[in-house]
DNA sequence: GTCTATAGGGCGATAGAC
DNA sequence: GTCTATCGCCCTATAGAC
């Protein structure tokens, strides 16, 4: 892996643990082992690099998610999979934790592809749960987007209430009782 | 207001709007009309402060929420009221938001009053959803603790998706998405 | 490409006058 | 109680040698 690679890695990593107001080029510097000069030589800057590094964060979580959107299994079952599949619940959300970010929000560039990708993750559901519906899977009177929108949300906050409490166990708790409205709607 | 007080809203205001990495003495100290003698003579450092105002913080969320959840009307009705009451959304949730910051986190004085809300909180919502069931207001299948874990979730992912559209509506879908899955469940 | 040196300013805290 | 002065260190970035 080149020096250039290295950086983006350890921005992503460091996005990831302390967020972009938290995250200083010393710190990805130390990480990447790359010196000033190489950091400076490849990218303008710290938000320079940020922007990589988010945006192939965003492009990550998007392959993943659709990889098992697309799978097989009913509409409840490819959800299911989704909302259960195994993640590093106390590190939180990549890119969801940018939201929370002042610096990131202020930047219209740095912000794109955060807002880009829960407007995705968001539309491509509500599909899913329309589809789900179509095929009778679903209560015909269930809101596609406001059902969408309340289960992505269920995730986000599961990562905060799982960091709060110091434990995974409440993630999976949020997901148990999303998954619990949503199928008692089955048919 | 004396010197004191104003110390802690400030700090109140800058946790809520940069998070506590985001957020220096030296800005505590121009939003307070504050030195730094007068800073630092009432509380030992930036820990001690952050540590007053989050109390005071979480103290006013429960506040706010126990007058709804004890008010008057029925469990969905009382529920309702509290998820549709209206907030700052683009500025998130002043507690949750710290969830998200490493160095309150890595501090167990600091992190004590965050989880200990909601703690509560999830506790409280599972209480009321257990007496609307109870009550026949409800599924008798809704799992109290997994459902208000969901709910709680949900409020707080539905802030970190406002955040990232730009727009409040986002809160009011994730809401209206969670009361439409549980409200089906009326009987 | 990558390095070291340097810059101007902010960080979090302490000291001591008033 | 509140002020100003000062500290040592880190922040983000630039310059220029190699």
């Amino acid at each position: 892996m080149d020096k250039r690679e290295r950086l983006i890695e350890s921005t992503r990593e460091l996005l990831w643990e302390r967020g972009y107001v938290g995250t200083s080029p010393k710190a990805i510097q130390e990480r990447s082992g790359a010196g000033q000069g190489s950091m400076y030589h490849h990218f303008q800057g710290k938000s320079e690099l940020a922007l990589a590094a988010i945006g192939r964060s965003a492009d990550d979580l998007r392959a993943k998610a659709e990889a098992e959107f697309s799978g097989p299994g009913s509409v409840v079952e490819r959800i299911t999979v989704y909302l259960r599949r195994e993640r590093d619940v106390l590190k939180g959300c990549p890119v969801g934790r940018l939201a929370q970010d002042p610096d990131v929000m202020a930047d219209a560039e740095l912000r794109k592809p955060v807002e880009e990708y829960f407007g995705w993750l968001t539309g491509r559901l509500a599909e899913l749960l329309d589809e789900g519906r179509a095929a009778g899977e679903l209560d015909q009177a269930l809101d596609p987007l406001a059902t969408a929108t309340a289960l992505v949300a269920a995730l986000q906050g599961g990562y905060i209430l799982a960091r709060a409490a110091g434990s995974p166990d409440v993630f999976a708790k949020a997901v148990d009782g999303a998954l619990g409205l949503l199928t008692t709607k089955e048919t």
